[in-house]
DNA sequence: CGTTCAATTCGATAAATGTCAAACTGTAAA
DNA sequence: TTTACAGTTTGACATTTATCGAATTGAACG
């Protein structure tokens, strides 16, 4: 009846609540800036951590939460690359969050909630 | 320099924010359901409240808080209409949310953060 | 090895969040 | 005016969150 599964729905609000901090949403935002770099350019990329922690004004220790924050909500990975750390844009979930508001998949006219009673 | 300003950068997490709960996603959900119906076919349309509440597994408080913070967030407005309260979809919003993931104004190549130093 | 720099883990803490029950307000209708 | 229904406000509470300083791990390099 409705095409927005509950899991989607719980996915889709767990991606908000990792974009819903102005600070890990920049972080968020400078990783996507890194990869259309990477694109355009050479093939090595992603945003180095040290970066974002340089250039935003939180300590270290919150950025690395704020990090595993975003991995754990499938939006970014993570690799190590010798003494430093490198983010990766997760595609899926960006594609995923582009089309979550483009509305033709989102409803088929039942009404997304079901009845309590 | 970048075409995200901090006011935009901040209005969008606050949008995250109010939409990072499943229950809160659910209501904003079905007001966009309701609101489409609407163009579709009789002028009178938007999303009771009381529906919402039949609707959720959560108790009219936490609905109206819900709605409430949907509200702040500029996501919907809320108009009573006699007994009946009636959610409507923030167009302007609700474009901007579309917009935000589709890249092409999000950056302009010069990096979103500033340098602390 | 010892140093240095990148990043994480470990407490701690103040603030925000989601939810409820009880009491309240506002509107319609009997 | 009394009743009934829709929704809000208040106060409470347990949970989560954002942040920090201090200590720790891990890799590179002298």
């Amino acid at each position: 009846m409705c095409d927005v599964t509950m899991a989607k729905l719980k996915r889709m609000a767990k991606a908000f609540k990792a974009l819903s901090n102005p600070n890990r949403l920049q972080i968020y935002l400078e990783i996507i800036d890194q990869r259309s770099k990477r694109v355009e350019g050479q093939l090595e990329g992603g945003c180095g951590i040290a970066e974002c922690i340089s250039k935003l004004n939180i300590g270290a220790p919150t950025v690395s939460h704020h990090v595993k924050e975003l991995v754990n909500a499938d939006l970014i990975s993570v690799e190590r690359n010798g003494k430093f750390m490198t983010c990766y844009l997760n595609e899926p979930m960006y594609n995923e969050l582009k089309e979550f508001f483009d509305g033709k998949s989102l409803f088929s006219g039942a009404g997304l909630l079901s009845a309590k009673s």
